[in-house]
DNA sequence: ACAATATTTAGATATCCGTCTAATTATTTT
DNA sequence: AAAATAATTAGACGGATATCTAAATATTGT
């Protein structure tokens, strides 16, 4: 669980559709316009993403609109934090 | 840099490395015996997060005394918060 | 119902990565 | 100096993973 999430952050391109999600929400394809990568590439890491709980789908008509969850974010800054950081904030 | 730091947390046995070394230095081989892994192997990944900046290493007479780099860890969670948290904190 | 558009899934391939054993380097002890 | 201990480095191997093209699925428009 805590594995699938630091796997899916570990991949360069897979960071940077978060970035691009925590501007705003995007569908698949206008996530794919941002890669010099194959379509079917960024929507493997979308599934990746999806699989590790960092981001949500929802159909929208002919699209697919994807957002953060920013939920799942917490949870590693906070298991950063109390572990590494001796901290027990946030 | 930040890559090296995001593939170092990639795996589960660097993070327990991380874990061990949280609660207080530990020599190379105090490390090794708590896996059931090759020594070497551990040694590989001992060199994998000093790549990374996560740890550091200071020989002490015959053994190698590896210590946590906090810093680094505030860098990731500052990141994180900022980026995805949508926070400023920490 | 058919064609067009959006996205995913399947299958193949090349590279990366974690692990192993064996060999090497560094330090201490006798 | 030689033997013992601690740790890393080298080289090999198998499994994971990022990418590709092609095919499949889902939705919309004509």
């Amino acid at each position: 669980m805590r594995d699938a999430l630091f796997r899916a952050l570990a991949d360069p391109t897979r960071r940077r559709i978060l970035e691009l999600l925590a501007e705003r929400d995007h569908t698949a394809g206008e996530i794919a316009e941002h890669f010099p990568i194959a379509f079917a590439s960024v929507s493997h890491h979308l599934g990746v993403l999806k699989g590790a709980g960092l981001v949500a789908a929802e159909r929208e008509g002919q699209h697919i609109r994807y957002r953060l969850n920013t939920t799942v974010f917490q949870d590693v800054v906070r298991y950063l934090m109390v572990k590494f950081a001796g901290g027990s904030d946030a």
